[in-house]
DNA sequence: TGTACATCAGTGAACGCGCGTTCACTGATGTAC
DNA sequence: TGTACATCAGTGAACGCGCGTTCACTGATGTAC
């Protein structure tokens, strides 16, 4: 049955929504489309009415993902600190969508990359603006290699199924950026 | 038809270097096991022969690729230069398997997150060695918040589809962990 | 404002394909004598 | 050392399942008058 103008809005914005939390707890490939609109309250065969296809769904889920949320500034240390931490490592769906897709995502189409690179383009930048460094260049490398290393940690954290070594993963990296970022 | 004893261990070497490149090329599911056989130069129908599931060769090839070559020891800031390099970001089949398939393998079985946390381990204690520090745990750290940053570096660096953002990544990451540690 | 009807968002059955896995078969290996 | 035969690694057709995608249908929406 057709709906009102509004409710397709409504529809659209809680697949994409499913289909954050989905592809962030279990990858792009393990979440079917059925689960992603049963998820949603529909049926899985509207989903073409809104999305050309998992793919489209799949980048379109990742500029959703990566356009919201600027998160507090604060410098390094204290930004690494709030975001190492297990319960973040551990609420997949809520979790951070670069560390937990962005390897999968490098195999996904160019929409869904050019997503993902201007996220990250955009916290690099953000990170720059309180990073410790003399000059742009030094604000920008101590932003990025501090990035990549909450990225990997929380990767590496996910990837250990023994709690202490996964759980020393983030203290050691939030460690070693506030060491060197004044935290 | 049968084959010699030998040739049953070359077939079962085989299998797991063709599954090596191409997991780290293509990630786990987009590898079938038909090709997997075929790159091995055998027909897929013997893969049970060698391997009780795809889930037990997804294990063992990362036994086997995380199982090999101890890398040539150097203070943490020549190693993070080596490694962060373009040609190993580019080459997919031949990086590291942590970088490339950490992210995945969070997913995967018991006995391939195992194989992943022990090559782990090995990788922290290997860079602890020559890690700045004064104490032992000032090493860890520097050793685990480094081998974060690079694995991170590598694969942010692969999912950007802009070169120069790439190599940035790379190069600005590999900075960072320079300045810090002194190479 | 009220009515008649064209539109079209969502439904759910169905399709086709590819994958992991199985299995009857083949023929070289390697053992027993 | 040579022969006869049981073993079993590898072959390739086949199976079954689940997935992405399509499509005829339904019935509420929203427009024309």
């Amino acid at each position: 049955m057709k709906v009102s103008r509004q409710q397709v809005e409504t529809n659209r914005r809680r697949i994409l929504d499913a289909a954050g939390h989905l592809f962030r707890e279990k990858g792009f490939e393990a979440v079917t489309v059925a689960e992603v609109m049963k998820a949603a309250g529909l049926t899985h065969g509207g989903f073409y009415g809104h999305f050309k296809s998992k793919d489209d769904l799949i980048a379109q889920t990742l500029a959703h993902l990566l356009s919201g949320t600027i998160p507090a500034q604060a410098d390094l240390a204290s930004y690494a600190k709030a975001y190492l931490t297990p319960a973040r490592r551990d609420d997949l769906a809520h979790g951070c969508p670069m560390a937990g897709l962005a390897s999968e995502s490098s195999r996904q189409s160019p929409e869904a990359r050019d997503a993902m690179a201007e996220g990250l383009r955009r916290q690099i930048k953000l990170l720059s603006r309180n990073a410790p460094g003399d000059t742009v260049e030094e604000k920008r490398q101590a932003a990025t290699g501090s990035w990549a290393a909450m990225v990997g940690a929380m990767i590496l954290s996910r990837l250990s199924n023994d709690p202490a070594l996964a759980d020393e993963v983030l203290a050691d990296t939030s460690a070693w950026i506030g060491a060197r970022s004044g935290g």
